[in-house]
DNA sequence: CCCTTGACTTCGAGTTACTCGAATACTTTA
DNA sequence: TAAAGTATTCGAGTAACTCGAAGTCAAGGG
């Protein structure tokens, strides 16, 4: 039962198109040893198996929910060290699961606005808009207000 | 009907606990020019009124829908420029809109991905996995496969 | 009345995570 | 044989903060 059959193999290009990363960014993370078992060629060109594949999407998805490299790096490490440190892996993961949560938040707020600036302007093109407040005589923008927190004097 | 009523003044303290962002990054907002009319007290300390809060989430929307420092300026130089530039203002309104949806699809991906890591850290806490697999003797990460483009030679 | 505390100011340096381009090498195609 | 294409390393540049020093001012406590 041993497997000799050709594990699939990516060059940096490969890569760059399947996950949609720069080539620079794929070989930066290479450099800092986010992606660990990454091979070369006789020629010293980068091959990345499938399972390369999955230790950059894993960093991918740790960047994307703000962890910084360091500790995307610490991460690895400690995946690397084996299962001792699945407690403080799983923590992580929880931790970063709450941050991308309420990014995602956030981000659905902005879009909330922008959508509502995106409906004033087609008002405006229209000519339909009730009062022709412009935002530069009123010194503002349009849309709703912050929240002010009670213990701010406002006098 | 001469309004006397005092207008509601915030200082970067203020400000930023409404809104979150920093006082270094208000300050710095605010030397990039990207919130037009902020007045100064006998002090020369910023006083924000409302209309300021209105600029300042707006240049927020837009940071966060990745619009560039030096293109926000652009869009708030548009707005004091008049109804002229409505319809340029309404296009990046709209394309930051396509962005933020974007990139809100491509959190939710990386979101999953990291619900399924700590679905497998829970299963593997209760010693309940099926195959006895470690990151590192498979030299991977759990989880399903990015999409190979056809085009890719994998031999 | 003085002194500490705290909040404001400007300015300039430092940081993160890319991002880009140059110089070089090899290999495949015309 | 030459050009095109893709790879490498390395080092500099960039964006957007981020931080801290140094200075000023005003209010509050002893």
């Amino acid at each position: 039962m041993d497997q000799s059959f050709h594990e699939a193999k990516y060059t940096v290009k490969d890569v760059s198109e399947i996950t949609g990363l720069t080539k620079h960014t794929i070989r930066y993370y290479d450099d800092q040893q986010l992606i660990p078992f990454v091979s070369r060629d006789g020629r010293n060109i980068r091959l990345f198996s499938d399972h390369d594949l999955d230790w950059l999407r894993m960093v991918h998805s740790l960047r994307i929910s703000g962890l910084p490299i360091s500790e995307v790096k610490h991460y690895i490490d400690m995946c690397l060290q084996g299962d001792d440190t699945i407690p403080q892996r799983a923590e992580l993961i929880a931790k970063q699961e709450e941050e991308l949560e309420a990014k995602i938040r956030e981000y659905n707020l902005q879009l909330m606005h922008i959508k509502k600036k995106k409906a004033y302007y087609a008002s405006v093109s229209k000519g339909q808009q009730d009062d022709a407040w412009n935002p530069v005589n009123n010194k503002s923008e349009c849309g709703e207000k912050y929240e002010i927190p009670e213990h701010i004097m406002t006098h």
